[in-house]
DNA sequence: TCAATAATGGACCGAATGGTCCATTAATCA
DNA sequence: TGATTAATGGACCATTCGGTCCATTATTGA
């Protein structure tokens, strides 16, 4: 099949480990060298493996984007209803004030601050991925109603653009030094607006 | 009074240029060659002036929370009542999709996720701003519920922590690309929570 | 006049940045 | 064996970064 040597690095591993770090520091605050020794490759490697940093930015927000989609999609196959993945959603941030990982943040929400739109490749990214978990909030919220959990005549395009508004805004305030107390109390106020 | 040459430049204004500087851009990514340029000073003057970056961008954000507890005093003053100061403020950000400053956020919120807890300094000067902020929205939704805008059952507290959680989803919304009318219809699902 | 403060520009600093290049070594298949 | 691809480390690159220092030139009050 192919010829000579074979890869001596998990291709996947890399990427994965670039990503984490991207996610809780952002594109600029992430060095090289950190890069190179979360990845473990050389810097030769590195730049054989994935071009530019940039480049393998790209490839991390794209990882990011599937890995959440499929996350999310697993959460409502596994819920009891729709509500209920929504409810387990917010109220689950509220989690993430602790532990390893914590307080990263999203990854598509940090690069829409960090980068503001200065940069079109970055921006076209974050417009795919907030439209791939609209979608899936579209979903829930379709379920959710079409089983009489929400009333039949919301518009659950506008509640899934409002999901993600309390999403990256509950988020933010995980940032901001919230405790998991009062993330659990605001998410409560937020379903509320589902009524 | 003083001895020696006045101050040739305006303090108030370099530090004015210097907020707007990193509240469009973040604090790393704005460099000494551009405050310098947006200061009118030279890099003596600068270090004269202000001592570092660092400290500079303490005084920004400083400067940034008490012009918006101001600002958004004086609206709440001359709101019709706490609701429509609130109805105005989450509709108002849909403004910030266009003009000049256009898209920067919220400089207390885009200086916790740049940051995320790494400077002590500046988590400090973040929850000093977000506890100022939520004072407003509690003072508008105390006076709401007194009017009977609100239910008298609910917690304003929890509520002015909600409201700012929205106007950071809100507005990291408008830094991924939203564009007015989706902006005007997330925050008026926003406002059913007061119901 | 003289002391004090301010403003200036430029030289200079060490450190770190992302990135390139190359010669060498290793592992695979034909 | 020879071609091919991978991995490595280190030399090297220009640029930028924040920051310091200094000698010089105002501009003021005493």
């Amino acid at each position: 099949m192919s010829v000579g040597r074979p890869l001596g690095h998990d291709p996947e591993a890399a990427l994965e480990a670039a990503m984490v770090l991207f996610w809780r520091q952002g594109y600029e605050a992430t060095s090289l060298t950190q890069l190179m020794a979360a990845t473990g490759l050389s810097k030769s490697s590195f730049y054989q493996a994935f071009g530019s940093k940039h480049a393998l930015f790209e490839r991390c927000m794209e990882r990011y984007r599937a890995y959440m989609v499929r996350t999310m999609g697993d959460m409502l196959a596994q819920a009891p209803s729709g509500r209920g993945f929504l409810e387990g959603l917010l109220l689950g941030i509220a989690d993430e004030t602790r532990g390893p990982g914590a307080r990263r943040g999203c990854l598509v929400m940090n690069s829409a601050s960090e980068f503001a739109g200065r940069d079109p490749a970055v921006a076209h990214l974050v417009a795919r991925s907030t439209a791939s978990f609209m979608a899936v909030f579209r979903q829930a919220l379709d379920q959710a109603r079409a089983d009489g959990e929400i009333p039949a005549h919301k518009d659950t395009e506008v509640l899934a653009a409002y999901i993600l508004t309390n999403v990256a805004g509950l988020r933010t305030m995980v940032k901001a030094g919230a405790d998991a107390r009062e993330i659990r109390a605001i998410a409560a106020v937020t379903l509320c607006a589902l009524d």
